[in-house]
RNA sequence: GCGCCAGUAGCUCAGCAGGAUAGAGCAACAGCCUUCUAAGCUGUGGGUCAGAGGUUCGAAUCCUCUCUGGCGUGCCA
């Protein structure tokens, strides 16, 4: 399992979308060059969305950066661009602002042209393949230790780390999944002996109580699973066969329940890279062997170190304990030099809280065996806080107290909680609430989204009953849109692949949470105010539908990059 | 001690690629269904953006320090 979804969604097609922002400032520069201004490049343009609407759908601060170094005041800068992009089609009006802003309000045409561009691409709206050019991108996230189910930060890791991969996607990237399986070292010796003996207790042979092992129902079940399969036979084993055929058994049983748990949760990956396999290849002997050749590794107090603090981290760190085992870190190093071997671009890995500390070791790692640093991306998940009547509920995976992901997806279903895990920016806490992710109502912000795309789909089918057909929509009719609250719905629509462009460079996927949430406001708003579909007015009712059709696209789409999907019917 | 992350409305949080009057939702109160799904909408109140300095024409946003909270920190991964 994994496959190869990933890949077969990406689409070798170059589609040049529409971005506008960057229109915007390519004519700000052709704008700067005619009037024979010293122009400065073009990424050092900056456009945004002003915050008031009375100063445009966009503004720029332009002349307010470059006065100084032409010599001429902010605002008469600011003038002479305006008057000069004035004449641009694509705008309506262009104004300069005190103390020397540029407002740019974007033509009625372009935005019925929009509407167009929006219902005519569909799917494809939000896609822009330049932007990533078919770079590659490998996207490691979750790699959960096979040692018990997974839980609520491998679920927000999970829902984060897939919503990404959609994104990049999106943007032309060639993103593989992979998921890192650490089914070798000390915690799978705990986890053997933890079974082992809740084997015995299942046999009524004597117990030792374990001082740092795995608990939960889970031990039971397996135990009880490998009794069944094995027979009370695995006593007669010698202790090591013992060990391992409780080991192959318990990491088949766990592992494969991780990929019926993510796939329940829509997340598949293309990789899946065991740490045993890559050990039994020699690959800890030849990290040892490389950094050794390299020099930057010492003995002290009868360990082996290595040099980190000459490359970022705060201090040396032990690579080979002092009764010659090595640490975590060599074989994380030899796992993240096939990521490098295998020619990537860009190497995303998403990391839960724990592991932040584990950063600078392995950049420095990385570094002293000569490989890029840069090229890693490090995303780190906070904390997930499950909170059920308003109290966090305590949870330890030790004592096998905790939430499932499995558990939260039969509690609230996979729509709810991936919206929800991706609601909050990444690098802070999240609280999930579970009372509000059940709710059906208002409250509930996936609810809230689905609704309006539900909605829409039902406007559409009162229409075809009222003999409105899609097919009679003429784009002249579109001139019938003239509310503001149409408008204002028309310029959303039209940021979202500036937004998708955004966050595939910046990972906050949780915008797309709130545009959409936005969206929907807008258009809860709109219906309520307007009739949408209306007999005696038959162009306007066209012209909104066909309104009505672009946000439903936009919402589907972005629902879509979510891994949410977009009922019909609610 | 050191490192990472955070501190914005009563609560949960957006905003932080520096910009022009700091936004939602919840909670509170007052309203809207013979009309396309009321899982919806309208209105009212509420803020020294933790504090102090600095950079800048301009700081919630960048820098420094302080305070508070979470997590990590030489042989767990």
């Amino acid at each position: 399992m994994g496959g190869t979804d990933s890949q077969k969604k990406q689409s070798k097609g170059i589609i040049s979308e529409v971005i506008l922002i960057n229109i915007i400032k390519e004519k700000i520069w052709q704008s700067l060059k005619a009037l024979k201004l010293k122009a400065p490049p073009k990424s050092k343009i900056n456009v945004e969305y002003p915050k008031h609407k009375n100063h445009g759908d966009y503004a720029s601060n332009i002349a307010l950066n470059l006065a100084k170094k032409i010599g001429l005041t902010p605002m008469t800068l600011a003038k002479k661009l305006a008057t000069h992009l004035s004449a641009d089609p694509l705008f309506s009006e262009v104004t300069a602002a005190e103390p020397g802003f540029i407002n740019f309000h974007i033509a009625n045409k372009i935005l019925y042209s929009t509407l167009k561009d929006i219902n005519k691409l569909g799917l494809k709206f939000g896609t822009n393949y330049e932007h990533g050019a078919g770079k590659r991108v490998l996207i490691e996230f979750v790699s959960a230790n096979p040692t018990g189910p997974l839980n609520v930060v491998n679920a927000r890791a999970a829902a984060f780390g897939d919503s990404l991969a959609n994104i990049l996607i999106a943007q032309g990237y060639y993103v593989e999944r992979e998921y890192y399986i650490n089914d070798a070292g000390h915690q799978i010796e705990l986890l053997v002996e933890s079974i082992e003996n809740e084997l015995n207790r299942l046999d009524a042979i004597k117990v030792e109580e374990l001082e740092e092992g795995y608990k939960g129902e889970y031990i039971t079940e397996i135990a009880a699973h490998i009794l069944e399969t094995e027979g009370t036979i695995i006593h007669q084993f010698s202790k090591r066969d013992k060990a391992q055929k409780i080991s192959d058994l318990a990491l088949e049983i766990l592992i494969n329940d991780h990929k019926q748990t993510l796939s329940s949760f829509k997340v598949y990956f293309d990789n899946w890279i065991s740490e045993n396999e890559l050990r039994q290849k020699g690959s800890v002997e030849d990290v040892l062997a490389f950094l050794s050749e390299t020099g930057k590794i010492y003995d002290k107090d009868g360990a082996v170190w290595m040099c980190s603090s000459e490359f970022g981290d705060s201090k040396d760190r032990v690579i080979m304990r002092s009764d010659g085992t090595v640490t975590y870190i060599i074989p994380d190093l030899a796992y993240h030099i096939t990521k490098y071997k295998r020619g990537f671009d860009r190497i995303i890995d998403i990391l839960g809280p724990d592991h932040h500390g584990h950063i600078p070791k392995l950049k420095a790692g990385i570094e002293i065996l000569g490989y890029k640093p840069s090229l890693m991306h490090f995303i780190l998940l906070q904390q997930v806080n499950i909170l059920m009547n308003d109290e966090k509920v305590k949870m330890s995976k030790r004592e096998g107290r905790l939430i499932t992901l499995k558990q939260l997806i039969d509690e609230v279903g996979t729509d709810a909680a991936r919206f929800f895990f991706l609601m909050r920016k990444s690098n802070t806490p999240l609280d999930f609430d579970i009372e509000l992710a059940k709710k059906r109502t208002a409250d509930n912000p996936v609810y809230y989204v689905q609704y309006a795309h539900a909605r829409i789909a039902s406007i559409e089918k009162n229409a075809r009953s009222e003999r409105l057909r899609v097919q009679d929509f003429k784009p002249e009719y579109l001139q019938r849109l003239g509310h503001d609250e149409e408008f204002d719905i028309i310029r959303m629509l039209m940021k979202y692949p500036e937004l998708i462009a955004h966050i595939s460079s910046t990972y906050d996927v949780n915008l797309l949470t709130s545009y959409l949430i936005d969206l929907a406001g807008e258009f809860h708003r709109y219906y309520q105010k307007y009739k949408i579909v209306n007999k005696r007015y038959k162009r306007l009712s066209l012209a909104r539908l066909f309104l009505c059709k672009a946000v439903q696209t936009v919402i589907r789409n972005g629902l879509a990059l979510l891994g949410i999907s977009a009922p019909n019917k609610m």
